[in-house]
DNA sequence: GACCGTTCTTGAGCCAGATCAAGATAGTCC
DNA sequence: GGACTATCTTGATCTGGCTCAAGAACGGTC
């Protein structure tokens, strides 16, 4: 991808946050974003930096985390190509309470907070797009924290393997396969698990049946009866 | 209280959230406003139901909470006087994905989503408010997924009795009392603790000369020290 | 004060998931 | 191919916090 010729203001117009937004804001708002390659292992952010811009994942992935003062490291997010990141941070006007890792060789979009803010003055549609954005996260995150406290290790795998199928109850029942984005302790981590119990339940869930592993590709040919599989066992 | 005279404009300005809008808005806002009294134990609303409003805790407590499939309930949030809650659900379009309930006779002020993205179209700094009051949300669910992923029980016990307190390294050493604002099994559950654990761990302290229980007020004679104590025992 | 429902405490046992310690597997580089 | 390193798996053991079950300490209410 040549950093020169990418058509930012094209870019922003396909992310869900700025779906809304006219070419000529996208334009104005385009100024003050930076476009940044990152290498594998690279920091785009640590706990305590000042925060003046959010970012958007081009391609690549990204890892939010913390790290406990024992020195155990929590995933809080993976943020994966068209996802943005550190929005809502930018708006306490606080410094960076997670760091940013480039798990691959990353592209990022900067965006800063002074052009976003110059922008949402002067169309509220950005501001009501910003908010929906950012509400969307806080909803995950109560998912999360739900998921952590009500569901078990195995049930949060399945729910982490399942969790782009659309649950209608007419589901196709035609295989279909997961590519873990990153490593397994990664995955475990965000998951709150350890990488060997992760492994073990993966290799359970391997053994009833439920799945197929293949390195980083999960094949599941029954997504149904895996989503299933849980409540039998709780 | 009488709800006749309540100022509703007046109010509104004093909250965190509204603390840089004009009077003229505010007033604006105020006619989308409802006021209502809630028993102890009445429903504000559950999962499912359509979220067309957010609402402020005027006197009382409200418990944010999901219920399992298997039945267990997780408190997610408590929201005591001059806090507000769904504020960013309502923003994402979808139903509640939480559910609400008074704990205590609660005053709660109700403000209807049409009333307020009224006024963001007119007013950005009002954008701007609601921006930097979700992320300050979302920034707290953050700690909450660290704390119970990083965090023992213990520390997070304490990490609550000690969550008022400014963590000044040359802070004053004078007793404080903390008073539980609900009962103890719904803290518990808040800090993702079983009632009796949470029983115990408070004990615990107690017995380590710690912290001073009498039934819901608890006595910190030495809040630095007490901060301490999980690290020894980590 | 005696009764009763609720909240809280205490005891004993148990288990999901962590920890510690080896191996196995698979790239990758020479 | 062989050596190296990173990732993953597997086994054995341990424990923080949960469960189940029983009391104890409140308020209320009559």
């Amino acid at each position: 991808m040549d950093l020169r010729t990418f058509d930012v203001p094209r870019y922003l117009s396909v992310l869900p946050l700025f779906n809304d937004i006219s070419r000529e804001h996208l334009e104005a708002l385009a100024k003050g974003c930076t476009l940044r390659r990152y290498a594998n292992g690279e920091d785009v952010f640590r706990v305590g930096d000042p925060c003046e811009e959010f970012h958007v994942t081009v391609t690549g992935q990204i890892k939010l985390f913390v790290i406990s003062p024992a020195g155990r490291e929590k995933v809080i997010q993976l943020v994966g190509p068209g996802n943005s990141f550190a929005e809502a941070l930018m708006f306490t006007g606080r410094p960076y309470i997670v760091n940013a890792q480039a798990l691959v060789d990353t592209l990022l979009l900067t965006v800063k907070k002074t052009a976003l803010v110059a922008q949402i003055t002067t169309d509220p549609k950005l501001a009501m797009c910003m908010l929906a954005g950012i509400s969307r996260r806080l909803h995950g995150l109560v998912a999360d924290v739900e998921s952590y406290a009500l569901h078990s290790g195995v049930q949060r795998v399945v729910g982490y393997l399942l969790r782009d199928q659309a649950h209608d109850k007419n589901d196709t029942t035609d295989p279909i396969t997961v590519s873990l984005p990153v490593s397994k302790a990664t995955i475990a981590s965000r998951l709150s698990l350890t990488p060997e119990y992760f492994s073990r339940v993966l290799h359970e869930l391997e053994g009833a049946g439920l799945i197929e592993i293949d390195r980083r590709d999960i094949r599941i040919p029954d997504a149904p009866r895996l989503a299933r599989y849980p409540v039998n066992h709780a």
